[in-house]
DNA sequence: TCTTGATAGTTACATTTGCAACCAATAAAC
DNA sequence: GTTTATTGGTTGCAAATGTAACTATCAAGA
């Protein structure tokens, strides 16, 4: 055996946080996979649109930090299911204006009031100050 | 838009977890993938075995809470890679009992003392408390 | 203007994964 | 003792992902 056998799986942050966000995300992507047959990308494409109105695919890649290749299938998925419709923009043609159409805000509305209720019942028996903690910890490893 | 504007993907508890898990286990992953050709999983097993001395594939499932495919395919490839071996078991033939080879053992030292180098790196900065109210709070949504 | 280079987005291919069906060994039921 | 169920583990196939190469458009410099 080695030196240090008291140092677990479960005490390795890299997992314990693997676990956390398999488990957390598990119930919520159930509930938008089998309503409307979305992936987690689409989800967060339909997020982002839904919450600034219109953005690229690459405003989208910047700020969720998504693969561009990701955001592009999402994208596609998304225009053949008719959340999304792409707007080109004259001045540089090699940009593309998504946006939700009203079935598409239809959906971001009812994703997102889920989403809400989902991440309150995530931190119901934590005080305050343990979520405000949390969050702070897990967006300074994320580097947000 | 809508009622609750105030609510970004940034502030959703399993996006934020995602993000994390994912920046913290990035440069892990790097070194144990390009130092010996492993993936997460084939990671995880060795883990166990080297941690447990020896484990059947379903005690590493219910341990690690993988996937028995996943667990599966891991041990062949460790196998084939010369990490570890398989016992038959006579009392019941269902099972194989896995155990590291010294070459496995070589690799599973040097990744243990990697992780908890790689560990103590995500947490230098974060107090004692905030270690401990973190890690709490990971088993917990994590229901470990 | 003609090259050179960057940028937005897509496509092709190889690798990983998830799911379901599967096999083999044991245990339980009759 | 023979059928039936359960369990440990593997395999096959479809779906998802990552990487790199590609297209098209624009920008900068000679």
């Amino acid at each position: 055996m080695t030196k240090m056998a008291d140092f677990d799986l479960k005490d390795f942050l890299p997992y314990l946080l693997n676990q956390a966000a398999e488990a957390s995300s598990v119930e919520f992507q159930g509930y938008y996979k089998s309503k409307y047959g979305m992936l987690r990308t689409e989800w967060r494409v339909v997020f982002h649109l839904g919450r600034y109105d219109h953005m690229t695919a690459k405003e989208i890649c910047d700020r969720a930090r998504i693969h561009k290749t990701k955001v592009s299938r999402a994208v596609a998925e998304l225009e053949k299911k008719g959340l999304l419709i792409r707007r080109r923009v004259d001045k540089d043609r090699r940009h593309e204006d998504l946006v939700l159409t009203p079935y598409g805000r239809e959906v971001f509305d009812d994703l997102y009031g889920a989403a809400r209720d989902f991440d309150r019942k995530l931190v119901k028996d934590m005080t305050k100050e343990e979520q405000q903690l949390l969050r702070k910890c897990l967006a300074r490893i994320a580097d947000l």
